[in-house]
DNA sequence: CATTGTTATGAAAGCGCTTTCATGCTGGTT
DNA sequence: AACCAGCATGAAAGCGCTTTCATAACAATG
């Protein structure tokens, strides 16, 4: 690997004229900047990011901690996140928290250790005072989540809409009771899409017995396991919201198994819209999120935060319904 | 952010002293470690990775080139390997291929600018020229993919085990005009598995007809298309196996659409056993690979090579079968 | 022609570590 | 008492860049 004083040599001139011809901010006259990327090419030069991380003190990358990786649209997200930042020549370090906030914060000391520039956070578990105290020391932007004083530097979907609309489309089809399966209520999303419920049962004048809602933990076997409890405490509801499609699928399965019919007896309604939801039989009606668009955002402000290119965009999206087989009429 | 200065300074040692602490390589008496230690935690010193990259010429971190991020299992793959890696406190730069043959170069030379020690290689589209080549430059582990130069640093699923399995398991069940669609047959994995395809029907002395095998696109779509090539091409087939689950999954829809049952009137076995593959009505029958595994062996393997951490674990793993319900004996 | 202002360039000082080499200290050996 | 091996430590030289500061070259001005 050639270094920077081998270029210089080769093009004679000193190493400080191959870095500003490098950075392109500072003027050169026309014949030495060719004279320079000549040697460049010749030599094969590539800069070694260490040397010009230390010395400028930018690491040119950007730290990506999720708290969980293996969730549901993790893929997809980092495929767009990766795409844009690399469009600017930044790198991508990532790093997991794995659902655990204290494994959350180690992540993030990692990440700082580091050096990077700027940081996305998909941080279910840290509170929002430690967000904004990471906020000051560095550029940060949040996905998917709002944390209000922060809130220039959130993207994220509008969970209550999302909540919302599905019971609307519920109460749409003449639902009245309706039950609920959150996700873990110490996560925001699962809050959020819970006020979407209560919001639209109260505007349709819908007593939400406490009895209706039930929290989960956002898998197969909770969904199956809050169908349980719903029996348990008898409640008879024709529909049922769920945090999740994770839980929607299990709580149909165990639906079934109890000998309802979906949609016949009991509608069902998911969130997500996971790529699996239309290979179901019946397809699943679900909440649809543009995680594309967010993660381009995402991207944007950030390098806008941290390299101060710039950008206007949307911080917040809208999800909408994806109407699939899981909801009937309500049957008199 | 403190520097080892100040640590030497705070601790009244020289920086080569508490350099030497940090890397628990070389001797130093039990009093100053302690006094060092002391005086780190005091500073909350962390040290500057780059200057320590700088200057050891090894960057503490390993690529991730991946030739399609959004793919079935890298999620799986990635949460595995970011957990190992970071176990040794290396990062992880990821950066996607974007199943594009030459951006995956552009992608590796992304990240070979970057320094990174090792590199761990989910490529589709690079020869195994270039794999080879990039081998000599720096400690590679290939990812679910066999280049014979190389194999003591690929860790794979052996392919044509899993063909093979699926096509036993059809013929097991009586079936002997058996239909096969492939993925891409440029990938590897795909070539693999429909030679294992061949061998069982080899074995069973069945002929394979060349209208037999389609070869499609790993989409969904793409499995709906080779449904209609089959029937085009009148080929009266009882069962399919299929190159993925995608596809499976495209066949069994349009196969429906066409009139037959499944698995009354024709079986399906799908690859890859995908998340949604038991939520499907019938649950899809498919081959299973422990992708966990692979990627953890893959993460110990680079490690060993790049930081001589040593390891001693099987590079390839078997697939098995998962049956569900989309196969059924054949009718008579 | 002397003076000033402007601009491209070079010299050199770091950035914060690692690592080599030299040194001083200990305790065991003769 | 003299000697040496062994070992912990310090001094200092980089690693390959960026950036400040000084300077040479030149054009413009009075």
């Amino acid at each position: 690997m050639s270094t920077i004083r081998e270029v210089a040599e080769l093009a004679g001139v000193s190493q400080a004229t191959v870095s500003r011809v490098m950075s392109g901010e500072v003027p050169v006259t026309e014949s030495t900047r060719q004279r320079v990327e000549s040697a460049m090419q010749a030599l094969d030069y590539a800069p070694n990011a260490f040397a010009r991380s230390l010395a400028s003190n930018r690491s040119q990358g950007v730290g990506l901690m999720i708290s969980h990786l293996g969730g549901p649209f993790m893929g997809r997200m980092m495929v767009t996140l990766e795409d844009r930042l690399r469009a600017y020549d930044k790198s991508l370090l990532v790093a997991s928290g794995r659902s655990d906030p204290e494994r959350e914060r180690e992540t993030v000391r990692f990440l700082l250790a580091r050096r990077c520039d700027g940081m996305l956070l998909h941080a279910d578990g840290m509170g929002d005072d430690e967000l904004a105290a990471l906020a000051e020391r560095l550029p940060v932007v949040i996905l998917n989540r709002l944390v209000p004083r922060l809130a220039e530097q959130c993207v994220h979907i509008d969970n209550v809409a999302g909540g919302y609309q599905a019971t609307r489309h519920l109460i749409g089809h003449g639902h009245r009771a309706i039950a609920c399966i959150t996700g873990p209520l110490w996560k925001q999303d699962a809050t959020q899409r819970l006020m979407g419920y209560r919001r639209a049962m109260a505007e349709a004048h819908l007593a939400v017995d406490s009895d209706c809602v039930i929290e989960g933990d956002s898998t197969e076997a909770g969904g199956r396991r809050a169908v349980d409890r719903l029996e348990a405490r008898g409640v008879a509801c024709t529909a049922v919201v769920a945090g999740n499609d994770e839980m929607a699928v299990g709580a149909m399965a165990r639906l079934r198994e109890l000998g309802r019919r979906i949609p016949g007896d009991i509608s069902v309604i998911g969130y997500d819209d996971e790529a699996y939801a239309h290979h179901l039989t019946p397809g699943l009606t679900t909440i649809h999120a543009p995680i594309e668009e967010m993660a381009e955002a995402a991207a944007a402000r950030l390098l806008e935060l941290t390299y101060e290119l710039p950008w206007q965009g949307p911080l917040v999206f809208r999800p909408w319904l994806v109407e699939r087989g899981t909801v009937a009429g309500r049957r008199d």
